[in-house]
DNA sequence: GATTACCGCATCATTGATGTTGCAGTTAGG
DNA sequence: CCTAACTGCAACATCAATGATGCGGTAATC
């Protein structure tokens, strides 16, 4: 592919990462200018609309998947572990704000990564359970969904956090909470 | 108004907030039919597509108001109010378990009543920090938008999960984090 | 039970988004 | 500098969603 071909590409990408996670309905039109690029040229790159929207959630697979694998979440000590995981997810949500959970409803292939991902932090919330990092009694499912939303929380509501503070922020309110004492 | 017209309009409204939380693009017609009801029934009682969702977003708001107001943020002891609260706006969000943030960028009217009762909920975070329920130092607007994630994934992941009991987890989580000792 | 409000159904017009194609112009890369 | 790749532009076809309307039938309310 031509350099300025991958420009526009990843121009594109992010592009439609930014207006889907404004508003789901964005149109090719709007993506495609907000790129800066003709949208014929979004057409021939992208079959239909579904193929843009793969691509954009592929992308942000990609970028999680390394944030995983570099988190060493099996190997390192779960506080370290944590703490790498957090500060590289978070950039990574930043930079593809799209929500899965809305928009890969129709991209099964899409789902079973991102399922897959998700069994590794699974595996990881049990783990800080065994290693009695979290409290007995707090249900696996409950603490998962938590820190998920308080990542996307930090990530996107409070976009001027650099990613170290962001990390320690959602740490900390993960593991102690906001209440006194 | 009749008491069939009035059936099928909360009919119309529920059907459209269930069908919009899961995908903003929902058609009318799939509204209608999910409603029980003739797509032309729709059109006759709302004039365009941007007033029935404002519809949708006043009947949200109609509840929240309600629970604000009985939940007596600024006179109760501020753990009961925390409580009732949490007890009364968890199923608000299940029956309308439409996201206002995404879809009322179009509609000036519910964000500015949006943001009337953001501000009674941002007052009583910070009563909350005033009285000592908060760790100093805790960002309030942190704190506010925690709390906000907080009750919509209990609301939506955890559906069984009966109102009293998702109000205790969701104030054990906020105050104590998940964190050992 | 009469009336009137409301509904479903069929139909039509309109619009915005999607997707395709041909062509001329530009630019990256050998 | 030459060529092939890529782009922008214009034009076109298609389709799904929106919105309007008239009419016959049904059901709520008095």
């Amino acid at each position: 592919m031509r350099a300025d071909a991958a420009r526009n590409l990843t121009a594109v990408l992010h592009a439609g990462a930014r207006l889907l996670a404004e508003d789901p309905g964005a149109s090719m039109a709007a993506i495609a200018s907000a790129a800066g690029v003709d949208r014929t040229t979004v057409h021939r790159r992208f079959a239909n609309r579904e193929a843009l929207l793969s691509a954009v959630f592929q992308a942000k697979l990609d970028s999680a998947e390394s944030v995983l694998d570099e988190a060493r979440l099996v190997e390192s000590p779960l506080p370290v572990a944590l703490h790498r995981y957090l500060e590289g997810i978070i950039p990574v949500s930043r930079e593809w704000p799209v929500d899965m959970r809305l928009m890969m409803q129709k991209d099964p292939a899409a789902r079973v990564r991102r399922e897959e991902q998700s069994a590794r932090l699974d595996a990881f919330i049990r783990r800080a359970l065994d290693e009695g990092y979290l409290r007995a009694g707090v249900d696996a499912a409950w603490a998962r969904t938590v820190l998920d939303e308080l990542v996307d929380t930090v990530a996107h509501r409070f976009p001027d956090l650099e990613p170290p503070q962001a990390a320690d922020l959602v740490a900390a309110t993960f593991l102690n909470g906001l209440g006194a004492t």
